[in-house]
DNA sequence: ATAAAACTTAAAGTTAACTTTAAGTCAAGG
DNA sequence: CCTTGACTTAAAGTTAACTTTAAGTTTTAT
């Protein structure tokens, strides 16, 4: 059950096999175990896998992932630059709660009070008021 | 005043002037008003700028914002396909928050207990323990 | 034993959202 | 008046993150 190939793989982890080599190739998934060339990946996979979807559906690009990924396989010292890194997309994804949270407003007042325009429902959750 | 030149609304909204062109090639600002072929843009313009942006943001494609902000403006009716979209996307807003929340949970966990591998966290957050 | 399904690599193609370039026109200061 | 900076269009270029293609090998099911 633990050797899975690329296609159960993704599968598995709802990617495309083409992904999976993709991200082989570009650092972001170790290089796997081959048996007669083909790529045999174990469960540690779909978590890293999980990870990075996560990641990415925060906000993440690929390059930031990969230093993410790095930084928690070395286990850093407490004030290295992968810390300062964290510490920087921390503040980026409280940011990116906010201002999601901000469109549900918008797009709830916009359901609820059937406004004008885009800018009178903007001006009216600016103010914290309601229609 | 409220008469700005594409570069005046540009520093005022924070776009570079080659956006505001390209938005309004592709039908996302409106034509805009010219002067001896230059454009001028009203105060509306830096809030709908801002809509773009904060859609943007929260994970919207132009092509969604585009949708969003023609429902806006044509003050649509109860049951329109306008709002089956507003509903849905309602629903990715939402999904957004759980996740950045995830990520979150998960940067603070990694710089307060110096774990040993990025799964090893997340199965703890998983968990709703600590380390 | 063989046919179909799943795998391989390397390279080219795709899409969104801009940005840059080229060649020119307009506007503001000295 | 003239130069310099900001503007114009149209078209080509860029970047990230994949996906598709082509040509071939391996595995699986009959």
């Amino acid at each position: 059950m633990s050797e899975l190939t690329i296609g159960e793989l993704a599968k598995q982890a709802q990617v495309q096999s083409s992904t999976l080599r993709y991200y082989e190739s570009i650092g972001l998934m170790p290089v796997s175990k081959r048996i007669n060339g083909q790529r045999r990946y174990s469960q540690e996979a779909i978590k890293r896998l999980s990870f990075i979807k996560l990641a990415q559906q925060a906000g993440f690009s690929i390059e930031e992932i990969k230093t993410l990924l790095e930084g928690f396989e070395l286990n850093v010292p407490p004030l290295s630059q992968w810390r300062l890194l964290v510490q920087q997309k921390l503040l980026e994804v409280e940011a990116t709660i906010v201002r999601a949270q901000q469109m549900k407003a918008l797009l709830e007042e916009g359901l609820r009070c059937g406004c004008l325009s885009y800018d009178q429902c903007y001006a009216l959750i600016a103010a914290g008021d309601h229609c």
